[in-house]
DNA sequence: GCGACAG
DNA sequence: ATCTTGTCGC
């Protein structure tokens, strides 16, 4: 698939962070986006022990019985030391080589990490949903900006990530009992449909089935490149 | 001034 | 992210 050319890289966190200013306003934040997919991408990146080597890959499934269509794996490096809020340019290169490899466009991106709640609600899925003009979506793992009551025991509960007075996005349990994740939208996609979808996608375990997959392909990735 | 801080 | 054994629970 296509890809827009990836902008001058930063040298310093305060040129990344002018990036993101920048990019910012190109967001489409108004569209519902999909409702129903029919392909859905993943995607994770895998790092080396000590060194700054990593492997990037995506997962396109098929949104209706979640098997898979279409893998792409890139061996690369880390483009940026690891600073919060800036997170996206560690991957962002590796990453868009993998999805230039698809064959396929797919419908929608999860990607994993924070969107819209972000500390200038511009968090990887943003970036890499302006980037690829695609409807775009962050799940990621662990709390970075907002807080929120607490949330019920049962897969679908859910709770409004709040900052600031915005809405910036939801945590969601997608098991029950599980720890739950933190959904945002990034681009071309409204928080709620973002919540179903990965509801949708999680049938069995706490993450979706997009990033399950890219998660274990990435790691695969890289210690196949490391036995050699 | 004291924490918090995606992966 | 990655480093790591046993252990609690279904």
């Amino acid at each position: 698939m296509k890809v827009e050319t990836l902008h001058p890289w930063p040298a310093t966190p305060g040129e990344a962070e002018e990036i993101q200013q920048k990019l910012r306003p190109l967001l489409d934040l108004d569209s519902p986006g999909p409702a129903a997919p029919r392909t859905v991408a993943g995607l994770d990146v895998a790092y080396e022990k000590g060194t700054d080597r990593l492997a990037a890959a995506v997962v396109v499934l098929d949104a209706a019985t979640l098997q898979p269509l279409e893998e792409s794996v890139v061996i690369g490096a880390a483009a940026f030391p690891y600073v919060p809020g800036l997170f996206a340019f560690r991957e962002l290169p590796a990453l868009v080589e993998a999805l230039k490899k698809l064959t396929v466009t797919p419908d929608l991106l999860v990607c994993d990490g924070h969107g819209l709640a972000h500390p200038r609600r511009f968090g990887l899925a943003c970036h890499l949903g302006v980037l690829t003009g695609l409807p775009s979506l962050g799940v990621a793992k662990t709390h970075l900006l907002g807080s929120h009551e607490p949330v019920g025991e049962r897969r679908g509960s859910s709770a409004d990530l709040r900052h600031e007075g915005q809405v910036v996005g939801r945590v969601l349990r997608t098991q029950d009992g599980v720890r739950p994740v933190y959904v945002s939208v990034g681009h071309r996609i409204g928080l709620e449909n973002a919540c179903r979808q990965v509801l949708a996608l999680s049938p069995r375990y706490r993450l979706p089935e997009t990033t399950r997959r890219a998660d274990r392909l990435s790691r695969r990735a890289l210690e196949q490149r490391g036995s050699r």
